[in-house]
RNA sequence: GCCGAUGUAGCUCAGUUGGCCAGAGCAGCUGAUUUGUAAUCAGCUGGUCGGGGGUUCGAAUCCCUCCAUCGGCUCCA
């Protein structure tokens, strides 16, 4: 006998190699046909697995994260049995389960093409075998016999992968025809995966390396009951209808023209409005904070990206320099602002005392992205960055850091990003040649970011090897309507470049000082932080409300004057008004078409209002009641102010 | 850049065994209506069917090529 602990820390004993199912089976039925996995002293194991020690037990339905990986994976694992009986001689890449479903790289054997139109009879092969409930069954076999198998099925790929493994026992999973190399766990069997839609096929480099061959990528997602398959697939369509390229486009907010380029955003006039809108918030801000604005040219001499480094890393991978017709001069576009701002720091001497100097601005760089990868506003290749250099002593950066997290705090918090990602990258331990600075400058800078964010109280992920080649960051990130993370605010420190352009100070000891650069963006780029904020409101929100907001109507030619008095008193407290007079006497006539477009119309005279009131009506939602003048001055105010006012 | 898909009026889309002057709804314009907030009525305008080349008596439809868009991969100073 075995003693298994359960969660709530009760204690029961079972037969020696009794197994998930059966433990849950005891509990209840109905619960044993909904685990799918188990966690046996803190691992996650398949629930037909036998335990053979004492353990603590937790049990996984598909609603739980370690539920829904072993069904996921599961059922990667069917799908490709119903490829490999579609598509004899197909060989299989990796399968994992991601954050959404799961896919299989596979390569379908040459002159074999895999397209979405083919993947209804991959689903239909699915459903049938899972009807089977073939159970996956765990083996585990010495790596030579594991070598031999994938051999002799010819899948270069699994081998690949196997004898990329340490030698001694490897696990493999059989279901039905189909045998994987696995890791595990898995559903005790394919019953369990009813309801199935396959979603995509993508190209994707094996092991991710461009230069090897591009497997075939099929996406899926499956879930134990078909009603959740339907909420998954309404949620994906609610979700594209939020998509800030079709509401973009829809609130005519920014174009794109094949005539212009490929990524690059042609603003219209709301957008530009908005856009204004929010540079003018972060203006503010940034003079609260000591910023002081700078605007500096959009190209610069290939000579200021040979110092900065830039030309030699991303030379080749940039748009190609411009170059004048007589002097032989070559210039870039610029595709950041740093070294310009840098030339700024050094056109007068500093001292300790001014430190730290803040040079703001909102700069346009164009970058060279390859064609594939563009996207909508989130990534282009022209952008205007809500770009800003602080040059600090190294004792002050943790104080800045402190300060520019306050402010994409505020930021956030005035466009209500709740859900969002902190994410401290630096710099790989075991990599050190990669990373320019010395030892102890890293170790000042990562030390002076995690104590910032500790200080601000923020749940942060630390991750290693992710730091830019000069300097550890911050990064915030948000998810657009499709779960795709996007980042947004960025604070990174810098040792490359005031050594490159060598940047100095002058300390209290009279000696000349390297200071340290942070680079920070807290919108990331207006271009990006529109579209997400498209997203993140759904197109709602009052930052764009057309210049015409309001319709006066008169009920009839009586009110004529009141009306007037009415629109003269809106015109004076600056809203734009228009008024609808029927007749043309006072006013011009207002078509419907035109009508609709106008998100509030003021009635004056109906009966039973009184003199000094309008009925108010809004648009898509019906009657507000009567109100005074001054009560709708205020209402609308508060309306079209209620996200300004924090940006004000 | 790579793999796959797509590209017909301002927008959303019909139009496949190649065949008469290429269609609809919405938007726009004109007029009527005066009903007042999710669709009033009538008429009209609007398209090099992404660009170019080819096959054919004949191409939106078949082939080639380029461009752009979408889903991914890779990349992201």
């Amino acid at each position: 006998m075995i003693k298994i602990t359960f969660p709530d820390n009760s204690v029961r004993e079972f037969e020696n190699g009794v197994n998930g199912i059966e433990i849950a089976k005891n509990l209840s039925n109905s619960l044993a046909r909904e685990v799918v996995a188990v966690s046996v002293n803190g691992e996650v194991w398949d629930a037909a697995r036998p335990i053979n020690t004492d353990a603590s037990l937790i049990l996984h339905k598909f609603d739980s994260p370690e539920g829904k990986h072993a069904f996921w994976h599961s059922s990667a694992h069917l799908m490709a049995e119903a490829l490999e009986a579609l598509y004899p001689g197909i060989k299989f890449g990796i399968g994992p389960a991601i954050e959404n479903g799961f896919y299989y790289d596979v390569d379908p054997g040459d002159g074999v093409v895999i397209t979405e139109a083919d993947l209804p009879r991959i689903e239909e092969k699915m459903v049938e075998l899972g009807r089977k409930n073939s159970p996956y069954v765990r083996e585990d076999i010495g790596k030579e016999e594991v070598l031999s198998f994938f051999r002799g099925k010819g899948d270069q790929y699994k081998i690949e992968l196997i004898e990329d493994l340490q030698d001694g026992t490897i696990t493999l999973y059989k279901q039905g025809n189909f045998t994987d190399l696995c890791r595990g766990p898995h559903v005790p069997d394919t019953g369990h995966i009813k309801a199935i839609k396959l979603l995509s096929v993508a190209g994707a480099y094996w092991r991710g390396d461009e230069k090897r061959k591009q497997l075939t990528r099929i996406y899926g997602i499956t879930f134990p009951k078909k009603q959740q398959l339907d909420d998954y697939l309404v949620m994906l369509e609610q979700a594209k209808a939020r998509d800030h390229r079709k509401l973009g486009k829809e609130l005519e907010l920014f174009t794109f023209s094949q005539k212009v380029g490929q990524g690059l955003p042609l603003w219209l006039p709301k957008g530009a409005m908005l856009r204004e809108r929010l540079e003018n918030f972060l203006k503010k801000i940034q003079q609260k904070y000591g910023y002081l604005p700078v605007i500096t040219p959009h190209i610069g001499q290939k000579e200021l990206y040979v110092t900065s480094g830039h030309y030699e890393k991303y030379g080749k991978d940039s748009f190609q320099p411009i170059h004048t017709p007589e002097e032989g001069e070559e210039f870039l576009l610029k595709p950041m602002n740093c070294p310009h701002h840098c030339e700024i720091y050094k056109s007068k001497p500093h001292s300790y005392k001014d430190l730290p100097i803040r040079y703001a601005e909102f700069g346009t760089v164009y970058r060279y992205e390859m064609s594939g990868e563009l996207h909508g506003l989130t990534r282009v290749r022209g952008f205007t960055q809500d770009d800003a250099h602080l040059f600090c002593r190294p004792d002050q950066i943790k104080e800045e850091f402190i300060k520019v997290i306050e402010i994409i705090y505020t930021v956030f918090k005035a466009f209500d990003f709740q859900d969002f990602v902190a994410q401290v990258s630096l710099r790989d331990p075991d990599n050190r040649e990669k990373y320019i600075g010395s030892d102890e400058n890293w170790e000042k800078a990562e030390r002076a970011i995690i104590e910032a964010t500790e200080e601000k109280k923020m749940k942060t992920t630390i991750v290693k090897g992710e730091a830019a080649f000069y300097g550890p960051k911050l990064d915030f990130m948000v998810k657009d309507a499709l779960g795709r993370k996007w980042q947004l605010g960025t604070i990174q420190v810098d040792y490359n470049l005031p050594e490159r352009f060598e940047l100095e100070y002058v300390g209290s000891d009279d000696q000349r000082h390297r200071p340290v650069m942070i680079h920070r963006a807290p919108f990331g780029s207006m271009e990006r932080f529109v579209a997400v904020l498209i997203e993140h409101t759904a197109g709602k929100f009052p930052l764009w409300l057309t210049p015409d907001q309001v319709i006066v109507l008169p009920i009839s030619e009586k009110y004529h004057d009141y009306a007037e008095k009415v629109l003269k008193f809106l015109n004076n407290c600056d809203i734009r008004t228009l008024i609808d007079t029927r007749n043309e006497k006072i006013g011009k006539k207002i078509r419907d078409s035109e009508l609709k477009k106008i998100p509030y119309l003021l009635i004056v005279g109906e009966k039973e209002e009184a003199e000094g009131t309008v009925a108010v009506r809004r648009q898509g939602e019906g009657d507000q009641g009567a109100m005074k003048m001054e009560e709708f001055r205020d209402y609308i105010n508060e309306e079209v102010h209620k996200q300004l006012e924090y940006l004000n």
